[in-house]
DNA sequence: ATTATCTATAGATCTATAGATAATGC
DNA sequence: ATTATCTATAGATCTATAGATAATGC
């Protein structure tokens, strides 16, 4: 779904305020009150912008949907055809917003919501590396998105070499299957 | 770490209720006040037995990796060498205890609280199916963790070919790196 | 003696609404 | 007129501790 109209300055602000505290110092500071406090009004003003906490927290995900779809099509544009060009700039993405990069996906999707198309431009440049096809495009997302959170969580022993996961799930889903 | 020393009947007791609000109603639900409820006594009771909500938690999550292990365990039993096989067995724990598997994969872990060698158990199928390869097995994982999560989250397109998805993903790893 | 349990409660928050008041736009 | 903002506050919870009391084990 498109968005309804173009958001006030003020709802703007809000959001960028929201983004800076949910950035900087994680999920569970991201509370209206917080919110207010930094956009300089008192919490229950913000309702007049936003219905409730879930559409703050819905256009944050649009946002970063739509950052990660640009910061694809930027790889795509650099190293055409590449998927390891691809995989390399999701990764980038997710570490330079940790935060919002849970908050976008991490969770489940309030589509309605959302901006027609959001989802199909993230997903597009790796369908396309993939030479269309769906089922590879699938496994591709499932193994950078679980490279990321068990990157970011600290999951993996910290000798392991990363770049050698990350560039062995590349190499495995370049070559077509058989 | 290992148990410093065999759990009480009421820390068992305990631990058993938690598990069930956790797996019944999810995350939220798992609160020092349901748990003392379900297992008849007070909240401030508890404490007696687990110092803490985390130590709660820590517990939960290694009973979910030591199962995780033992399912693992079973299906490279019956099927040696089969990746296709771990996957399954994988996706078919993580769909059968959606919320335990959250609390257990996505998030950071408690190491210093965890039993010896649950981690490595875990994996340590996934290793010997890829011949040893460390990277591999990490992508795998990955793969197989990304896959869960966004299924469990419902972010696949609804008509999206998911056993297609997994078995391209099994595929593409368990051909060795050329 | 020691342990488990209880009552009472501290101490923190959160989201969101009601209703009044001030500011802005026609 | 309409919109934004404010104060006040409802209504929910949560985790965890203090201190008293009951039950159990030696």
């Amino acid at each position: 779904m498109a968005e309804r109209q173009d958001p006030s300055p003020r709802a703007t602000q809000i959001l960028a305020a929201a983004r800076r505290l949910l950035e900087d110092k994680g999920p569970q500071a991201l509370t209206m009150r917080a919110v207010a406090d930094e956009v300089g009004i008192r919490a229950p003003s913000l309702y007049k912008h936003f219905p409730d906490k879930a559409a703050l927290e819905t256009a944050l995900t649009a946002a970063s949907l739509r950052e990660t779809a640009e910061a694809l099509e930027a790889a795509e544009r650099a190293a055409p055809g590449s998927l390891r060009a691809l995989t390399e700039a999701y990764r980038a993405y997710a570490r330079a917003h940790p935060h919002l990069y849970r908050l976008a996906t991490d969770r489940p999707l309030r589509r309605p919501a959302l901006p027609d198309g959001v989802e199909d431009r993230a997903s597009a440049p790796l369908l396309r590396a993939v030479g269309g096809e769906a089922a590879t495009a699938r496994a591709v997302w499932a193994f950078a998105h679980g490279m990321v959170l068990l990157e970011l969580d600290g999951r993996f022993p910290s000798h392991a070499d990363l770049d050698a996961a990350w560039e062995r799930g590349a190499l495995a889903f370049a070559r077509p299957v058989p």
